[in-house]
RNA sequence: GUGGGCGUAGCUCAGCUGGUUAGAGCGCCAGGUUGUGGCCCUGGAGGUCGAGGGUUCGAAGCCCUUCGCUCACCCCA
């Protein structure tokens, strides 16, 4: 019986890792234009981590996470989101008080236990950033900008952005009051799942989708108003800027984050194509985080994007394709052989791909590899090129993997030299 | 965790109300072309019909159980 992969861990065959790569190229060369820089930490921290920073009443943390115990029974988990860790790594390395305003992006996996299904899976991957040690809205504006540029520069059609503010602990505490006063009121015409948010989490009450309790969130009150001076100004500057860097967006006074951290700024990206997973992007900003996490009073604000919802959606592109080599040496005996090691060797240690035939197969099955392989060129070895010391460098066609710099000419001459090295040695 | 749909070759799928050696296309391998790819033609390899049990003279097809995949709810990237 074989063994197969773990329920909703994913293998991300060669094709779709083209896709996977040409992403994260995209999102390093975005990053870098706007100054900020890698960091990597580590796959599982200690549960306590993501209890204390994602919220201990959170559905990530009550019910999806994986977590395991060391010898000493401490629990430790593998990281559901990426912002936690990061934090963490900022506050312990003392980038808090080195570099307060630190930029850092981060590209891995994360891991929920949740039941798979379209664009959700238990192993998933994120591109993300998180810009420390400022409240001021220009960051806002500027994050949700590189955002967009990573989408747009990948190729994702059809994007909408919404951004909201959820206010402050004070703001956010009058209107989750004023939000239980009201739906306390109908509380008889509230779905099952809306009567248990209102206990946990009275704000996830203006997502539902069953239709009796869209009519009541209709008139529900909404969190704007309730922003105190600081909030509505800063928002009121953030959609500023947003017009100064050129960005669309709309606002959504729904918009929610399902993690505790969040303040102020909220935004998602979402897509009508992915199903009922329809975020490819999330993320806001964090003023408390650093602190509730034991650091010092230091503002942050971030992103994560979605991968596997990205390249689902990316526009396919030439360079994704299956195509491997740009020259293949196609030898005919064990003589030839050993001239084709040396001669890609030559090919290889000029910064060109090759790939020699290997197996003894036929010449036509070696040149149907050629094919396949995209190779520009291709050089039979035989008895007869031995002999004559010289070899036809056969020019594939168009359209295929161009051996940067090396022309047919500087072939024939590569071999020469393959062939004197190879008598030499022997 | 709850519900719907689906499990037949590496992939995409046929397989009539249960009936003989389970098929096709694509892919893979070989040959047609004594040493040259793509197109075409021919052939080949590859299946415990998801698994276990039951009904039956006989099960890929019916029944039960189970596992898996998938979509949706929930939640989120």
């Amino acid at each position: 019986m074989l063994v197969k992969a773990i329920t909703g861990f994913q293998d991300i065959l060669p094709d779709r890792a083209a896709r996977f790569a040409r992403l994260e190229k995209t999102a390093r060369d975005v990053f870098a234009r706007y100054a900020y820089r890698e960091i990597r930490v580590p796959e599982m921290e200690y549960t306590e981590l993501f209890a204390r920073g994602i919220g201990q009443t959170t559905d990530i943390v009550e019910k999806e996470m994986f977590t395991l115990q060391d010898s000493k029974g401490r629990a430790m988990s593998l990281r559901p989101e990426g912002t936690a860790g990061v934090v963490r790594a900022f506050i312990e390395n003392g980038l808090a008080t080195q570099d307060p305003q630190a930029r850092l992006f981060y590209m891995g996996a994360m891991f929920r236990h949740e039941k798979p299904q379209k664009g959700r899976f238990r192993q998933f991957h994120q591109i993300g950033a998180e810009a420390f040690g400022s409240e001021d809205a220009l960051l806002d504006a500027e994050v949700i900008a590189m955002l967009m540029d990573i989408l747009r520069e990948a190729d994702v059609p059809g994007l909408r952005l919404e951004i909201n503010s959820i206010g402050d602990d004070d703001s956010r505490g009058r209107f989750r009051k004023a939000l239980v006063e009201y739906f306390e009121k109908h509380r008889d015409r509230l779905c099952k799942d809306c009567l248990r948010r209102l206990d946990t989490n009275p704000m996830r009450l203006l997502d539902c989708k069953v239709e009796s309790c869209i009519g009541i969130v209709r008139s529900a009150p909404t969190i704007l108003p309730f922003l105190n001076d600081d909030c509505a100004a800063h928002f009121d500057s953030v959609q500023n800027y947003l017009r100064a860097f050129g960005v669309e967006f709309f606002v959504n006074e729904r918009i929610v984050r399902g993690l505790d951290y969040y303040t102020r700024t909220a935004f998602e990206v979402t897509t009508d194509r992915l199903g009922a997973q329809n975020a490819v992007a999330g993320g806001g900003r964090y003023d408390g985080l650093v602190e509730s996490l034991g650091g010092p009073k230091v503002p942050g604000i971030g992103f994560a994007i979605g991968m596997e919802r990205v390249v689902e959606l990316m526009a396919e592109r030439d360079e994704d394709a299956a195509q491997t080599a740009s020259i293949m040496l196609v030898p005919m005996d064990e003589n030839a052989r050993r001239v084709c090691v040396r001669l890609a060797a030559a090919i290889r240690a000029r910064g060109a791909s090759c790939l020699v035939g290997v197996d003894g197969r036929s010449v036509k099955a070696q040149m149907k590899k050629a094919d396949r392989a995209g190779a520009r060129f291709a050089l039979v070895i035989g008895e007869k090129e031995l002999e004559e010391k010289r070899v036809d460098v056969k020019d594939m066609g168009e359209n295929r993997l161009a051996p940067d710099g090396i022309t047919p000419e500087d072939l024939a001459e590569m071999f020469a030299g393959a062939m004197a090295e190879s008598g030499s040695a022997s």
